[in-house]
DNA sequence: GCCAACGTTGGC
DNA sequence: GCCAACGTTGGC
């Protein structure tokens, strides 16, 4: 794994775009982010970078694998696009006010890791998800990164670890 | 479905 | 530039 790469986590609800759509679809252009500090955390963005795949509004909400970026930030069309359930009047393709990113499918953790269980994990104490839950897009530190990652590969909490 | 947190808008 | 009103997010 390169030096630089950088750790992130992105936010989506599974009915309108899952781990699964992603996993078919291999690649997607990660449009709709209409939230200043998300943009500009995808302006950051290199290609390579690390994302924890994160499903809100699910049952239950957590993350449930992982996905590079395979493309910069670049505008989004969709802002431009009256048609768009994501048109803004504000941006046009002169003046685009709202980017994008292209995200890569890499691997749907066998299980999930439930926000619940971050948020018992004192080796996350900190993470952004945990503390700012309406960010959309959110860096990450290699260590929670890390630590994400075992948790996903590692048995589940009490409800779904085998009997002691 | 509720509601707390929080981001955005717009009047002044 | 402040801040009240409003809209949205997202866990529960």
């Amino acid at each position: 794994m390169a030096k630089n790469t950088a750790y992130w986590l992105m936010k989506t609800e599974p009915d309108t775009f899952s781990i699964d759509d992603l996993a078919r679809r291999k690649t997607e252009p990660w449009d709709g982010v209409r939230n200043y500090q998300a943009r500009n955390h995808m302006r950051s963005m290199k290609v390579g970078d690390l994302v924890l795949f994160y499903h809100s509004n699910a049952k239950p909400p957590g993350v449930v694998g992982l996905a590079k970026i395979s493309g910069p930030a670049r505008p989004d069309p969709s802002s431009w696009n009256p048609k768009s359930p994501y048109f803004d009047a504000k941006s046009s393709p002169e003046t685009p006010r709202w980017d994008l990113v292209e995200v890569e499918f890499v691997e749907k953790f066998p299980r999930i890791v439930a926000l619940e269980e971050l948020r018992a994990a004192p080796e996350l104490e900190g993470m952004v998800v945990i503390q700012r839950s309406r960010l959309s897009v959110q860096p990450v530190t290699p260590t929670h990164f890390a630590h994400v990652v075992r948790m996903a590969k590692a048995a589940g909490h009490s409800t779904n670890s085998p009997p002691s």
